[in-house]
DNA sequence: TGTACATCAGTGAACGCGCGTTCACTGATGTAC
DNA sequence: TGTACATCAGTGAACGCGCGTTCACTGATGTAC
């Protein structure tokens, strides 16, 4: 039953998304294609009609989750920013966290079209830093890039570690709040 | 053709090594039993000889790995511990590398057996940082917890990143550089 | 110490299963007249 | 605008393949006398 063409683009979107939300969850090979196209509520057959493979759905997902840390980093001061990030609620939401932290591990072992997708997505990030920090006109460029380096690598850094404790483990919270504090006390000047 | 008790149990622990450079390589879904039986010199079928399956032998493998750091962390100082761990050697080897930064991603969506064996790596690094800064005399335990902890978590979330992007991305030499300074400059003190 | 038997580390074929992918088919949509 | 036909998004069965695991077998090791 063929469906409208602007119908098979919003489904096509819908499994980019879900499958964005399901990567973050269980990582790139926890997923299956029939586990996803049933999560958007599809069967699996019709993958290949939007799809050349499940590798070019992992890069489109990838693209499509870190446009989502982007849009919120442009949208909070970097104080605001790392104080969300290193939050419990953060940890514990992996399928709407950053894409960054849920898939960095599996990214590096992944085909370079991948990878580079994550690099972009970082040197967004980076450059949007740049200018934040010039036109508060407190940092230069280069400073304030390399203070997001340093700040986005202990961010990821915490969130990840603290995720590979078990639940329980007091641990767990330790990271993400020592880490949180050593990040925006600084900031709070 | 049975074998000798010592070299079984040599055997064994040659097994659990293999394991845990080819599971630091290629993440826990890469890495077939057959594979690694291969890597070790054995044929997949004696496997279940020596291990329940192969989420026991991941489990082995973690806490065999972890234990090289944490054996690395106590033959050098902190700050060449940093400075080391923060090149681009170490971001490049990754089969000998720190079984943190190459499994952490993985190892939180294992089972609770898994994740304990890595909150356990963890905080052994921890109390070796709390006595070192006691002996110094410069730091009470409390305070040397958490800058290990901030350390360690922007060195491992270094690593990762760096990883994700591709091998001749300037950004990936970029971040491992940035954070070394950032972690070993104020050590040189 | 020497002999006979039980044990068990390691082998390689075989198992069921779930994966990514393909394909013939359906029927509503898009298009040409 | 109405009709006839081509298109193609979505379906569900089927494919080959590699995975984790099992099993009957081998033959050197360990053990009991």
């Amino acid at each position: 039953m063929r469906v409208t063409k602007a119908q098979a683009q919003a489904n096509r979107a819908h499994i980019v998304e879900t499958a964005s939300e399901l990567f973050r969850e269980r990582g790139y090979d926890g997923v299956g294609v029939a586990d996803l196209m049933a999560a958007a509520g599809f069967t699996h057959g019709g993958f290949y009609k939007h799809f050349g493979s499940k590798a070019d759905l992992m890069a489109e997902a990838a693209a499509c989750g870190l446009a989502k840390t982007a849009s919120a980093e442009e949208a909070l001061d970097v104080a605001q920013f790392f104080q969300r990030y290193l939050s419990r609620e953060h940890r514990d939401a992996r399928s709407t966290g950053c894409t960054m932290a849920a898939l960095c591990g599996d990214a590096a072992r992944q085909p370079a079209a991948i990878k580079a997708t994550f690099a972009d997505g970082l040197e967004g990030l980076l450059k949007r830093a740049e200018h934040a920090g010039a036109e508060n006109g407190d940092q230069d460029p280069h400073t304030a890039r390399a203070r997001m380096i340093e700040r986005f690598a202990q961010a990821v850094g915490a969130i990840m570690l603290s995720r590979a404790c078990p639940d329980d483990a007091p641990l767990a919270d330790e990271i993400i709040e020592v880490c949180r504090k050593a990040i925006v006390a600084p900031l709070a000047d």
